[in-house]
DNA sequence: CACTATAACGCCACTCAGTGGCATAAACCT
DNA sequence: AGGTTTATGCCACTGAGTGGCGTTATAGTG
């Protein structure tokens, strides 16, 4: 949500979106320079000048808030896919687009940092990499609902073919996500593009790799 | 662990492997019945007659205990892939037949219905969903360790395909689990072992799968 | 510009998961 | 049997997350 998008809001809601970026932010940093588990939800509150009972109505868990980038980057992932045109392409490289399509339209403002935070964070937090994952596993079956919705293809309970691809997606972006986020040059939204369409490409190749003793 | 293999433990490791498996099935039992969140920590253990403190010194969780049993099936799989002969064979279908040889030594009594409880338990509780989700993935990254070791191939941040292969297995085998979960009809092993051979044989459609506007 | 309705917020008390410390008891070893 | 090691029980404590309710700020209306 940038500041543009945000003055056509009534008072209220951009009330409240300020409230949550400022929770992001702050949430991010503290986080980053402590510790997950170093900072408590009362010190989050108290830097963002918030009662923990509001902090609740805005997110639903401590590790919601730290995962809130990469949550935020699938809900407009879910947006994109309602709505693109599959050009007769097969679902991996329409995924793929779609992946790319909207990485290019995130914020241009410190969306990079806060990813990187996130992705950072989760590395080395089992509990907020759990939730993650969680969430990401919710967005991929809206995923399969819209799609199947869309296109013509068996249902899941006959054939798992959608199902699949989607999760090959899921888990090739996934990994270019870790290699960009452990770059030890600085991670731009460029170099994470290029990984993506690297890691989509090795896809096919994954199949048939063939296992030969050392 | 089997009452078989139990005998020729000493007494210590016995008694502590009795306790954890009195754990799983009470936990179970009591989960399915009242929900997860209807359960306490304090009520499991005064079932159990063990102190909250021994069942921390058991499970790192509430969750762990309910996500025991695919939890060692996981392990089984690790300890499988650790000698398996690949003969020839590409990545995909080792995989396979390590998972369908693991199903196969799981111990007969019982073993069934303690993992459908736990997918069950899982599919409608968030937070255990999203513990199983990051165990299955801390395990994906040990298989991913244990087969660059054993066979020639290049290490993961030159070549993404072994990684992107095991994130296939596991999401073939995922499906497989969450539709024999779901079955209406009393899901068994066979009907289980049936479903994995058909995710599998599925993924290499998947790639190619094209999307037709309805 | 009031005046009411409607959200959001702050505060307080509470439950429960999870941890650290230390005393106790059980199993192991010779 | 006697001393050592290792698991257990107990107690007090922290911190996440929730329910209830009174208060404040925004929205909508005459």
């Amino acid at each position: 949500m940038t500041e543009d998008e945000l003055r056509d809001l009534p008072l209220r809601e951009r009330k409240k979106a300020r409230t949550r970026q400022a929770l992001i932010d702050t949430a991010l940093e503290l986080f980053t320079e402590r510790g997950f588990d170093g900072v408590t939800l009362d010190e989050l509150c108290d830097a963002v000048e918030i009662s923990k009972r509001t902090f609740f109505r805005t997110f639903t868990s401590k590790e919601d808030v730290a995962g809130a980038p990469t949550h935020d980057l699938w809900i407009a992932f879910l947006d994109d896919i309602e709505s693109r045109d599959p050009s007769g392409a097969a679902i991996l490289p329409f995924l793929c687009d779609a992946l790319l399509s909207v990485i290019d339209r995130m914020p241009a403002e410190g969306w990079t940092r806060r990813v990187l935070l996130n992705l950072r964070l989760a590395d080395k937090t089992p509990s907020l990499d759990a939730h993650c994952r969680y969430l990401c596993d919710l967005i991929t079956r809206t995923a399969l609902d819209i799609l199947s919705r869309r296109f013509d293809v068996p249902p899941e309970r006959d054939d798992p073919r959608l199902r699949l691809a989607l999760d090959m997606a899921v888990a090739a972006f996934h990994h270019a996500l870790e290699g960009w986020a452990a770059d030890p040059a600085e991670p731009t939204r460029a170099s994470l593009t290029a990984r993506i369409r690297d890691t989509f490409a090795a896809v096919p190749g994954a199949l048939t790799l063939p296992l030969t003793p050392r």
